[in-house]
DNA sequence: GATGAATGAGTATTCATTCAT
DNA sequence: TATGAATGAATACTCATTCAT
């Protein structure tokens, strides 16, 4: 018989929830989904392994609300960036301080990002929540554009353009080291193709 | 007692070998690497169990074997594309015939690539082959650039980002279907940002 | 520190052991005694988890209650049809309404018998409460038969193992179906059996 | 993904099967099936855990395994009694020989039957099986009564309620100990009402 | 070299019971 | 008394790896 599962509207249980979630994300970010257990979740989280399945039907349905705090994580830094932006805006200096940001989120979140896009594959739900996400993200971000005055036909497309990346160029500027790269140059490039899709 | 691990000289091993990196990866890249079991990988080979570890120190030696021919399969079409190639030479046709190549492989090779790149994480070893890897494709590519008369002082950084930009529109054509996009628009996109990295 | 077990004196506490009992009879009769979870028992009697261990030392101890009410059902309604028969006996009628009303227990009491009779074998306290209420059932029924003129020298056996007899046949008649088996020529023979044992 | 499970032909195999099976049917009879767990199962059969699944599926497989010798366990001795009958059949030998193997076999067999039989109301497989091996069992019995000339329209429902009524007897004879029972009384009382079963 | 049966450590999940409120 | 969140021991099952043949 399936456990009831417990949707915490205390503070004290929301906390608790919360926890689990943090230490789901911290150990799935340092080692991966499927080397961390539920025993290492619950003792960093300093909760008993039978109440993680008090808040959560399994081990998945944590990755399903790592993915979601992983998101926030990962964009809220650059919706606020933009946030504070007025027009006239000045593309430049947005896509320098956006990739700042972006290195930054990828050094402090490790390898999540590529540790829940790998599970997309084998979880349909997964995919469908990483999907979900990010086309809010795109959209908020395309939207706050065209209310600065940033505006093209294919302003979506851009912008998701511009995800991809800046998501692609920061993990090479955190994880990979190429030694023939000269990431101040590369990032110089990146810039300047970022730039061009705005203007 | 440790055993012995055969590097096979013989050619029916060779091709014994093969045939279980072959269904690693064939395995890896449908349900991805935690999914799949030796079990299966020897049964898809048509080899037993046993014999895996005559070949294999283990399971991630298979991996680290699958990880090169992903390689070979994902940009030899590309480099024969390259190597059919004479001067002068026409950007935007070789651009295209270079995303229908990436987009065709991805369909063929399903979901390896983030199967295998997540594993880069936890795993120092198939994180450095990974790099070398894509080192020499890199390389590869940028030299038949330069032999073609496409020459920057940046070249390599062009061409990497290059990759980084095919991989990740790829990926989004064949697998991700955010409805918001209209991934015509998306390859023109794609399609003159690549340009522009090279003229 | 071992939790007292409170013997309920207030008549709010009766009715809410009684509500646990009779949860734990209608799970125990539906899905068997290891199926039920005491969260569900608690949940059917609508009361807390943790009230049940105040007046159950533990899961088995609900068992040995629902035992009770168990025979009480199953036997009152036989017991009664006895109490309203008077002498000159006509030992066919009473053999033919036992049935229907046995029968009609097995309909309405599923499968409890079997599920708590299995647990005998684990559990000697469960064994000796199951031949303690058989026990006095028998003899109350044996008594009755006396009083109304029905006697032999062997008149525990005799209600002893007619009650068996009427037992495996109710049974039989609700949950198997054999299809070679034609019930009504085979509840004939019960009932000539029956009368056999009395005359 | 499912393993895959032998169906083992070679004799080392079924020897090891059969040891399974013996090991569950002498744990599932000492203290029950939920009271077992596979691990002594495997102990006592003196192998692996993981062998077990080699060979079942699951722990309920197991159990219908166990039910198959269980009957064969239970019926043989009776069957082989019948078999060495010649007509003309000595309805009242027969009857006191029967119950003395069935009194025979519950000694040796322990609590084996209710501790399946409960297993029904839970399991519809194992019910299935259950009802199909008492099938097999009564017509075979039916059948070698006509053999020997014992006729009745209504041979099957008088076998099948002989062999409820020596189940239950010999069940009551083992394991419950009714002080108020003269048990030599009743053994006469239900040979009697076996032999009016068949004359 | 080759087989595939065997091993046993490892893991997600459940649930009777306790305890802070 | 009463609650229901929390505990953690227990258990079915998997799978990388080994080994007898």
């Amino acid at each position: 018989m399936a456990q009831e599962i417990r949707e915490p509207k205390q503070e004290r249980s929301i906390e608790k929830k919360n926890k689990i979630v943090q230490a789901g994300y911290e150990l799935f970010s340092e080692v991966g989904y499927y080397a961390t257990n539920t025993a290492q979740i619950a003792k960093r989280a300093g909760v008993s392994t039978g109440i993680v399945y008090g808040y959560f039907k399994d081990k998945r349905d944590i990755l399903l609300d790592v993915l979601s705090i992983y998101v926030d994580n990962a964009f809220d830094p650059i919706l606020s960036l933009m946030d504070g932006m007025t027009a006239p805006l000045q593309i430049r200096k947005l896509v320098g301080d956006v990739l700042d940001k972006a290195i930054a989120i990828h050094e402090r979140n490790a390898n999540i990002h590529e540790a829940l896009h790998s599970l997309s594959h084998s979880d349909e739900a997964v995919n469908a929540k990483f999907i979900q996400l990010e086309d809010s993200i795109t959209l908020r971000i395309a939207g706050k554009l065209v209310a600065l005055g940033v505006n093209f036909p294919t302003i979506n497309e851009r912008v998701h353009l511009a995800m991809d990346l800046v998501q692609s160029f920061s993990h090479e500027y955190v994880f990979d080291h190429h030694p023939y790269i000269d990431y101040g140059a590369m990032r110089s490039l990146v810039e300047d193709t970022l730039v061009a899709l705005f203007v």
